[in-house]
RNA sequence: UGACCCAUGGUGUAAUUGGCAACACAGCAGAUUUUGGUUCUGUUAUUUUAGGUUCGAGUCCUAAUGGGUCAACCA
């Protein structure tokens, strides 16, 4: 085998950095830290790819650790969407779960650890007024009146808080760093909050709550996690990260920040997207056109796909967006080489075949996946009445319009040769019917015609056939990038025609024993799946995505 | 009027760490094809600017410009 030169991210840089140097003993252990308050998405399929591949390639393994220190927002029901996610996506973690909330014992005692060193204190003022001082980020801040409190007494009143002597909101602790620093999140950082409130796991035992910063990277620490992976976004928390590692004299993970990963056409604020459920302009989390786990997933989208889109988009450290036909790209390229080939008909209209013979019926036989060779075959009715696509049809076609036209030859895939010979429209001018006649001896496999049509069409037989819905999806925004304007408002971008939903359509009779979440090439069309919503007399197909179409690439230009 | 991060074809990511700027997707042209799919071939297009260091700079230094981030008892 040649020597490929791999090139590495800067994550596996630095990680290859420490392997040389023997850094925790060649330890590589990274950490995925949901907070369950919301559905997992695009972005945080992106970090779920990288904190898993990362580690797996160095033969480490990863965490999964719910940030879950804020009682108000988290709860339980969030927990196991996000581990059906992870594990749909492909990837197991070490162990069970794991939960900061279990470490609220060992992070309480962190807190007292800082007090006696007298690096944190009880601060009395009020959210206003701890505000205020906090100055801004090109002024520094003052000091609090009781930043000076002595050690005995903050002790005393942290250990009250404990206590739930204090309602909520009266006092906070905070780290004692420096109110002059540039940096905002070093200015005497809140630790510690009294919230009255029940937690989903530890229940009514704890009334204090650590925030993130004195949470998270002491979870890092306690897990013995050697690489912390987050986005950017953290940049500015590294140096508290560090300064508590420092400061309690605890396993020093490290901190990495990526540029965390935007596609278009796609939207992850947890704000917004509660907007487009909440007043309707989709029909849930997981709608297919949501940019959601579980949307992707109904959408059709394979796993595989979506690992090998996040894959390619790489790792770095400034502000991207990825084109949606990359993923598109990756979503055709699975489905291309696994999905069974299936004729559907969207737009049915007529076809008779008029020197058929009237009550025949052959079973015709039809690959099931070009791209496998041991996919097999299935046979599929052919009659003399049959339907095809209502575009497949021109009464006056234009010269590279290799489809159905009247004097025109054309192949229906895996059945014979056709002639056009006519048409039968209604009062309205709409196609009715159209008319051909067949080469008896054209049919696929046995070909003696030598006729060469250009065009094949797809096509169901009228009498086998079952009526099926079918979804057609398309962008949820009309322009790549609908938040880039704080002044317009997002859903003015909402694309009304982000779905369209077809009823009349035509399935060839096998696919009735599909189950949701089958895949499929619809032959011509695109890709396809079944969805849940699909009952045994009713079948529901949601379009992933069309196949690439350079016809009307042309037609358009 | 502060600090920090970032800047390479249309998009994204590389460049063996200072030595001929490449890969993928998209685009364009062609071949093949019983899916206007797939596959194959060819092709267009790239280092923000100005200085500096050096035999040599996408890479190092300085500045400018542009973009991003930071003032929740959220994570």
């Amino acid at each position: 085998m040649e020597e490929k030169k791999e090139s590495l991210n800067f994550i596996e840089q630095i990680i290859e950095e420490d392997l040389a140097s023997g850094k925790h003993n060649g330890r590589v252990l990274t950490r995925f830290p949901p907070e369950p308050n919301g559905y997992l998405h695009i972005g945080h399929a992106k970090a779920i790819c990288i904190n898993f591949e990362t580690a797996k390639k160095y033969g480490g393994t990863t965490n999964l650790r719910f940030d879950d220190t804020n009682p108000t927002t988290e709860d339980t029901e969030y927990v196991d969407n996000i581990m059906k996610d992870i594990r749909w996506l492909g990837f197991d973690w070490n162990g069970e779960a794991l939960y900061a909330s279990d470490y609220f014992g060992q992070l309480y005692e962190y807190a007292l650890d800082l007090i006696r060193k007298g690096l944190a204190y009880v601060d009395d003022s009020t959210p206003d007024e701890i505000a205020a001082m906090k100055g801004t980020p090109s002024e520094p801040g003052k000091s609090s009146p009781f930043k000076s409190r002595s050690v005995e007494e903050n002790l005393d009143l942290f250990i009250r808080m404990k206590n739930g002597e204090f309602a909520d909101g009266t006092r906070v602790l905070r780290a004692n760093v420096d109110m002059t620093s540039p940096n905002m999140l070093m200015r005497d950082p809140i630790i510690y909050r009294i919230k009255k409130e029940h937690h989903h796991r530890t229940g009514d035992e704890w009334c204090i709550y650590p925030m993130y910063d004195f949470a998270h990277g002491q979870s890092d620490s306690i897990e013995g996690i050697t690489h912390s992976l987050c986005s950017l976004e953290f940049i500015h928390h590294r140096p508290l990260y560090d300064w508590f590692i420092e400061k309690l004299g605890i396993f020093p993970s490290r901190q990495i920040e990526f540029a965390r990963m935007n596609v278009e056409y796609m939207i992850t604020s947890k704000r917004r997207l509660l907007k487009l459920v909440n007043e309707g302009y989709v029909s849930g989390w997981d709608d297919p056109r949501m940019p959601t786990i579980s949307g992707m997933r109904r959408r059709g989208y394979p796993a595989a796909a979506i690992r090998t889109f996040c894959d390619k988009a790489g790792v770095a450290r400034r502000e991207n967006t990825i084109e949606i036909n990359l993923l598109e790209a990756c979503v055709r390229d699975e489905m291309n080489r696994t999905s069974q080939r299936a004729m559907v008909v969207l737009d049915p209209v007529k076809l008779v075949i008029t020197n058929y013979p009237e009550f025949e019926i052959e079973y015709l036989e039809a690959e099931n996946n070009p791209e496998d060779p041991d996919g097999g075959h299935r046979k599929i009715a052919f009659g003399r009445e049959l339907y095809i696509e209502r575009e497949d049809f021109m009464e006056d076609a234009p010269p590279k319009y290799f489809r159905m036209t009247p004097g025109a030859d054309v192949r229906l895939k895996h059945a014979y040769i056709l002639r056009c010979t006519g048409v039968d429209k209604g009062s309205n001018g709409e196609i009715n019917t159209v008319y051909a006649t067949y080469y008896s001896d054209s049919r696929s496999g046995s070909d003696t015609s030598g006729i060469k049509p250009k065009g094949t069409l797809h096509w169901v037989s009228a009498q086998d056939a079952m009526e099926c819905e079918v979804r057609l999806y398309d962008r949820l925004f009309t322009v790549p990038d609908p938040v880039r304007d704080e002044d317009t408002d997002f859903l003015s971008f909402y694309n009304k025609e982000s779905l369209r939903t077809l009823s009349g359509a035509r399935m060839e009779s096998g696919l009735q024993h599909c189950k949701p979440g089958d895949q499929f090439q619809f032959l011509r069309q695109g890709y396809f799946c079944a969805d849940p919503d699909s009952t045994p007399g009713h079948l529901v197909f949601n379009r992933t995505v069309g196949l690439k179409d350079s016809f009307a690439k042309e037609v358009k230009s």
